[in-house]
DNA sequence: TCGTTTTTGATTAATATTGATCAAAAGTAA
DNA sequence: TTACTTTTGATCAATATTAATCAAAAACGA
């Protein structure tokens, strides 16, 4: 047996039994304890479990080391602009997260919060799942694979079911011109439904986007309360954003 | 054989074995361990598949880990009935699944059809998601962190905006005198709202369960076509739920 | 057909993993 | 604190796996 399938049956057996000593991990997998403590030792600096004297013990929230690094654009602007409007959650709060990459990244700062989150995205879910003090809602219907999320005509009707205090959305593109764009259709009418019943919107958009058009045309800049972005924003376009009524944040 | 076939191949025997050698893999293909070596260089460079020392693992999905089933607790018996269940699933079905852990066994088997699921259960979307056959909606609603599935008032009004023709459900008790019984309220509704929508109710139940009352009497006998069981069931029981125009099956 | 390119399988040196041993460190009890 | 036990990490030898190299075989194009 190899380390990659005793790292597995070491993480299924700690998640049984909270916690195991070396040579009961040992008898399990049938290896030494020699190897079982080289094992803990790489499996806790992965965060994945903790070391103790004698064993090892569950950890509550392992970090969750696909979704966030595999997605690969885990860029530290959006990190800070997750961070940002992370921070406009309050308890009490029911929250639509939609299924944006920098979205996804507010997850993190919102594990110490007693809130509700309504979404359509599988990540986002994944993320959440195991914080007791988060209640989580999912978005029935189509599920798109590619995506990991779920969306269709079934998932519309499903939002317009709910309202929540607060929106945070993203968006392929953004100008003072054309309001939110998006690449998809699937895409817009998810974030079209959250707009509607949500009392207040956040957009989560990175400079880059900012002043950039897609070609899905579907909501008017007026729909927005808040747009946080970061510092590398063209002062011309975010001015011309601002004229238009809208709250710009500067993350970072 | 060239590289692609090869390929494919590796991945179909992970699929199925979890984790192989490489020489177990030399077998398989018939080539050579240097040949094998090479090609799961290749794969694994894809992301397709995990090298380990000696050999490859299938690859999970990072995002369903965090509400995959724990895969230890899967009694033959279990399995047994899922895989009849799964014989009477064809090409072009669409089948609701709810969250029972014999159900969620059916997974393995449904994986060669090209069907349409509709499912409350998050360790059901988990297995599937990467069978590029198979179609998914999901059950919209609040989420049951503890038993990893969607329920509620707005799940159930969701199911009632479906149809299909066959749904694969599980229950607590089942006599001929109480019907079907559950636990838990919650689980009930979805239940009922599973079998209210579709065009053939297969239950799938356990020995032990067979002539077992819980708590919650939710649908009378005459709802279920097909009740598939083992050969533990007691005689007398399904003697009697047969007089009752039940059909059992028992499987294995 | 022949010559060229690509793929394969065997060989081998380098590398990685494992379990055993043992001194040092950490925990435990008085 | 001290004496005692347990656990650990380091080292080492034995074993297994790998990557690199190269010749043979297969595939390909002219």
């Amino acid at each position: 047996m190899n380390f990659q399938e005793r790292k597995k049956k070491i993480l299924a057996a700690l998640d049984d039994a909270e916690s195991l000593t070396v040579f009961e991990l040992a008898e399990i997998l049938d290896a030494s304890p020699a190897t079982i403590r080289r094992d803990l030792g790489d499996i806790a600096e992965e965060g994945l479990l903790l070391r103790t004297h004698g064993g090892a013990m569950k950890i509550e929230n392992p970090i969750l080391t696909g979704f966030s690094e595999k997605s690969g654009v885990n860029s530290p602007v959006k990190e800070r602009i997750a961070e940002r409007a992370a921070s406009y959650v309050q308890d009490g709060d029911i929250i639509f997260l939609d299924c944006g990459s920098t979205v996804f990244q507010m997850c993190r700062f919102l594990k110490k919060k007693s809130i509700r989150v309504i979404t359509n995205s599988l990540p986002v879910l994944a993320e959440l799942i195991d914080v007791a003090s988060i209640q989580i809602n999912l978005i029935g219907g189509e599920l798109n694979k590619a995506r990991k999320a779920v969306h269709g005509d079934k998932a519309v009707q499903h939002i317009n079911g709910y309202h929540a205090n607060k929106a945070f959305i993203g968006v392929d593109g953004l100008s003072a011109e054309n309001g939110l764009t998006a690449h998809s259709e699937h895409e817009s009418t998810i974030t079209t439904a959250f707009i509607r019943n949500a009392g207040q919107v956040m957009l989560l958009c990175d400079a880059t986007k900012i002043g950039r058009d897609s070609y899905v045309k579907f909501a008017e800049l007026s729909a927005i309360h808040t747009l946080i972005t970061d510092a590398g924003a063209d002062a011309a376009k975010t001015t011309a954003l601002q004229q238009n009524g809208l709250h710009v944040e500067i993350a970072g």
